[in-house]
Formats: structure tokens, sequence, C-alpha cells
DNA sequence: GACTGTAATGTGATATTGTTTCATCCTATC
DNA sequence: GATAGGATGAAACAATATCACATTACAGTC
């Protein structure tokens, strides 16, 4: 049943990203105002480029996006803004790709969230993986083990590119 | 029931890792031979450092090991005989860390195992997650999603040093 | 033994990702 | 306006990974 959770999740290149982007910096707004956070103009510049698309993008990505805008930033500017992002919870890390992508669905568990990335088009996608995590805990617990970092990723082939073989969709905005 | 499955999962830094690094080459001729490649010298000396201990190395390390043995490799020398490894699927790869860690389970599930790192000493071991990759499967299916690689990992504290506070283990081989 | 095809390795350069250090700049508060 | 703390800037450096191309090792064949 691919219902409302998931009828979004990996939207097709042409949906209307203005709406995800506006969601994602209210969000984010949101996010730092309850935190006692300030979301700086750096921070949310460096969040716009994330939040641009539902891909992850690299930290030198970032860079030379903004830096065709006329915004050229050191890499440590970009990697504290991501810190603050980060540590907001408003952006999440894709460990196997070195890369982050924004949180573009408000959930509010504490990251148990299943991170599905698609190999040919980039997009990635967050779904609730409660009951993963809670099996990631059991296994903790069997193992004598305390965890305190949970990755949880999957590569593959998002509904799109199954669909549409390969070329298509792959390295499109959005 | 922490037992058989679990009891050696963290060796203490007093165990004979002699036992465990013979055998994780036994098992690499056994793989490699099977899968119709070879061990070739350089691939067993990288494996050796990767399988030397139960900790997660960067490749640099090892390059930094074989150097001091005499053994000056290029990077890339080091990275393909890596690719072999893994491919083989002797050793692992920590994203969370990007860094190898040898197989020392003799697992025989195609992956199915859910990494444990510890943050303090820097043990990694493996245990069985079929549940957890089950339930993987079913997210995936929820999603439209069709999952190739999966990347299940936790850091926390091992046994050893959420009993022993943080010092004691931290650093030591094996 | 010479020839050929393939896998493996070597070499040098370079790309990508992330951190350290130290100085400077806001900005809120007194 | 003094000042304390968080945020930012700049340059260098460190760690991780790959590219392009040359060379070598080896198995099979003639």
């Amino acid at each position: 049943m691919p219902s409302r959770e998931t009828a979004n999740l990996f939207p097709p290149p042409s949906h209307n990203h203005l709406t995800c982007l506006h969601a994602a910096v209210d969000r984010a707004e949101r996010a730092f105002q309850v935190q006692g956070l300030k979301l700086t103009a750096l921070r949310r510049k460096v969040l716009q480029e994330i939040a641009g698309s539902h891909h992850a993008v690299g930290a030198y990505d970032i860079i030379d996006r903004l830096a065709r805008k006329g915004d050229r930033l050191a890499p440590i500017s970009v990697y504290r803004a991501i810190d603050a992002l980060l540590a907001a919870g408003v952006v999440h890390r894709l460990e196997s790709r070195n890369a982050f992508f924004a949180c573009h669905t408000s959930h509010t568990g504490a990251g148990n969230q299943v991170i599905l990335a698609c190999e040919t088009c980039g997009l990635v996608a967050e779904v609730n993986g409660d009951a993963i995590f809670q099996s990631l805990a059991k296994t903790a617990e069997g193992a004598d083990f305390k965890p305190q970092r949970r990755v949880v990723e999957m590569t593959g082939l998002c509904k799109h590119c199954q669909a549409d073989g390969t070329e298509a969709v792959a390295g499109i905005g959005a």
C-alpha cells in the first residue's frame, strides 16, 4: 500500500520544487528557533543549495554553485554551515557518498529514518524505519553494544528509474 | 542469550590475534578460489594489514604500515587490492569512517550483516542482521524502490569499553 | 621458444573531501 | 562604548580517492 507515506517520496523531475524548497526553509526556521540557534544568512544560503533539489550534494558542489552566483566561500565556512544544519536536523549526511541532502519530510523522530538513494538519478528519500531501528536496538542489546549513531542507507533504483530504463531522468535538477 | 554467536564479537585486547589472522587469510584463500579470483602477493599483503586487527583501517594507514616494512605502495595499488578484497567479500568497508576492516566471522549470507563499531577502542564487529534486512526489503518494496547496496552500521560502545570507562582499551592493537 | 590476450601492477599527476589555525567581524548585553 | 561570545574569513594542510597510461606477469597456443 504505497499511499500517503510514500506518494511523494521520489517526486518526478516535473514537480514544482519551489514548494519543497520553501517548506524546507520554513521547517529550518522553526527548527533553529526551537533549539535556540540562528539560521544566519550563510546557513540559509547553504541550506538553499542543499534543499534546492532532492539530491545529495557534496560540500564542494555547494561551494561551486555559490561561486557561480558570485559568492565564493571557503570550504570551512560551508562545512561549518553544514554542521549547524546537521545539528538542527534539517539536513542529513549520506554516509555512503560523503554528501548531504535536505530533509524534505518533516519527520519528528530523532533520526529513525532509512535513507534511499537512487543510483541512476541521484534522488534521495527518507522513509520511516521504526521497525528497523527497533530491530537494530535488539541486535545491539544482544551484542552488549551501546549504540550511539546509526546509519541505515540503501542505494538502488527509484520507481521512476525502474520504469524509465536508465537515461531519461539522469542528472536533472530537483 | 548472547551465546556462541556473540561470544567473541569484541575480543579483548589480550586475545591471541594470530589465530584470527590466519583464519581470515585461510577464508580469503578459499573465497578467492571459489570465485575464480587470485589472491596475489599484493592482495595478501594488504589483507594481512587489514586483518591484522579487529579495527577498521584507512587505506593510507595500510600504505604507511607497509612502508614501514619497506614496501612503499602507491595509493592506487592499495585501492585496487582493497577492491579485489571487497569483491571477494573478505573485507568490508566502514562507510561512516571511510575505512576497511576484515571479515572475521565467516558469515555466509551475501552481506546481511550489521556492523558495530566502537567509538572508544575502534573495534569493529559484524553481527547477523537477517531480521533487519528483511525489514529493509519490505521498506524498499513499500517505496517502490529496488535496492542494490545496503549499509547498516552502528557506532557506540562495545562491552569492554562500557565496563572500562574510556581509557583502558583505547588504541590498542588486534 | 615466440606470440597473444588478459589480468595485475607501477608511476605520476590530480581530484575530492575535510580540518587546523589564527585573525576578524558582528551583535547582544552591560 | 566596552566587551564577551558566536559567527565568519583566509590560507594552508591533511586525508581520501581516482585517472591516464605504461609496464609486467602469466596462461594458453602455436
